[in-house]
DNA sequence: TATTATAATAATTTTTTGTTATTATGTTTT
DNA sequence: AAAACATAATAACAAAAAATTATTATAATA
């Protein structure tokens, strides 16, 4: 690697024009500057100047390397300036979660950025497992998950629960469909899969439909967008299971309605949500504050 | 400045998670990796690593450190692949002129770039005097001018002629414009500034009307636009001096006319053009090709 | 609990870097 | 044109920095 000591005698170099001058400027001799530059130049392996006499004059090379030791500088002064903040309201905020949650969080994220413009929010929505893996990867600091995290290298702390619950078109074929539903007639209708939606479902059958867990359910459609979950659903093509603040946020409300059992009980589980981060990095200050408007929301 | 060798250190120690495979790794020994990181935790000022037992976590300024240092390793790797070529068609042209030799001058280098598409033209139009100033700066490679340099940091060739003429609206205040003018016709309609105006019109000044030389005409409008020059001259608000095939290149040609004197002769002078670069500095090969093709051109 | 592996520390050697003194060669001044 | 002055290269030496070896403490693992 290029050394940055000889880097930054050679922009003296090249700005003063002059060896003796650069010596001064930089507190040092001039058979010094000499040497770096010489030093400089085999580990850049061609000429940088081109010696004239006593003056000089850059060579091709020479300039290159000028232009990159400024780009060099400016960029350590950055660094440098980064690292030595660590305040409340400004910085990257990296936030994974599920993509439902990301629609719930994203608005008041952004109305957070807006009253401290120095803030960036970086939310990614995806399935638990990828999140948890990003979190382990330091390309997410804070993972909002619904599992309980076991892996030692992870904290997790319980912030709230969430409702999940089952979504029925209000119409099939033309025929209103019957909100007290029962395991057949799910089978009968297929679920309208997304991200989450394997573990959602696996999550309800557990709670109401034990007997059956076995039976698979045929699946009538996939949409990655959440906006576009409830789509297929509204027009008769299936169920799925959603969290009941995505439902709600639903435009066309009228065309879907949410299942029932047969003593007239919304058929909703509630699910824990957990905060997850590393173990040993310190969270930087600014989380603080977006921790505690995550929990405000749940 | 950072030490670049330290930073390199400190990327294989957080990919391999490792002080003794990162030593391994480098060549070096596991002492070796703890000053290396040590050293550059006391140049940055905070900790880059939390230790846990002999396992460690990136700290918040570590995982900014490992970023930076795999951006320098990057740049660094581009800067040197660069240094190592001197091609004849790969590499930034950067070229100075006047603005009408930029018109005539600039599709010809563009379809050189086409041909060749790792070639970068950068072409500044200017007045003779900036052109120069960028060159002595180092930051035009070659100038094209109209003045023979004397400065002994330059070295100037002449590559040809260009002719400058006189030019005329065909009508002005609804009337036939007569081309075959004297110095007071000309005192009466005004001139049409451009940023090469002054100088082609002190050069013009000298060849036909050496005896009122002393007397100034008045401007009657500026333009630093090459194709809009002409517009007002078009319009009969005024004359100007331009290079001829810039003249040649004008849309309206209807409109406008080329001076006369009594003999009916064209007031056309020759002025040469002179490429200009430093003397010390050698010019990247691929120059040779541009010098062939601007003189191929003249 | 014993074994192994890992990283920190201290002391020493090696390498690198910087300085002084000197020389050669340009620049400027008279 | 000659003398005085200034500048950069070179060589020899001194100082500082970095790498290694040997050792110790402690964590991970069988």
């Amino acid at each position: 690697m290029l050394n940055q000591q000889w880097l930054t005698t050679f922009i003296s170099l090249v700005e003063l024009g002059h060896f003796t001058q650069t010596a001064e400027k930089l507190f040092m001799t001039q058979p010094g500057v000499s040497q770096h530059i010489k030093k400089l130049e085999q580990q850049v392996g061609s000429a940088l100047i081109n010696r004239i006499g006593k003056r000089f004059e850059l060579t091709e090379a020479g300039l290159a390397v000028y232009h990159y030791a400024c780009l060099m500088q400016s960029q350590q002064q950055a660094l440098l300036d980064n690292l030595a903040v660590d305040t409340p309201f400004s910085g990257e905020c990296k936030i994974g979660c599920s993509g439902s949650m990301a629609s719930l969080l994203y608005p008041y994220l952004l109305k957070e950025q807006q009253n401290h413009p120095d803030l960036r929010m970086y939310l990614e929505a995806g399935p638990n497992k990828r999140i948890i893996e990003s979190v382990l990867a330091n390309q997410l600091d804070l993972g909002i998950v619904t599992q309980n995290v076991v892996q030692p290298e992870l904290v997790s702390t319980e912030i709230g629960l969430q409702s999940l619950c089952l979504v029925l078109p209000k119409m099939v074929a033309g025929k209103p469909y019957q909100p007290t539903i029962n395991f057949e007639s799910l089978t009968l209708l297929g679920m309208i899969e997304h991200p989450d939606a394997h573990y959602y479902w696996h999550q309800l059958k557990a709670a109401f439909f034990q007997a059956e867990s076995a039976i698979t359910i045929k699946t009538t459609g996939y949409v990655n967008q959440l906006n576009q979950i409830l789509l297929p659903v509204a027009n008769g093509l299936g169920f799925t299971v959603l969290p009941e603040f995505a439902v709600r946020s639903f435009v066309q409300h009228g065309d879907i309605q949410i299942a029932k059992n047969q003593d007239g009980q919304a058929l909703i589980v509630f699910e824990p949500l957990y905060l997850v981060n590393k173990q040993h990095r310190v969270l930087a200050t600014r989380y603080q504050n977006i921790i505690r408007l995550i929990k405000s929301l749940m």
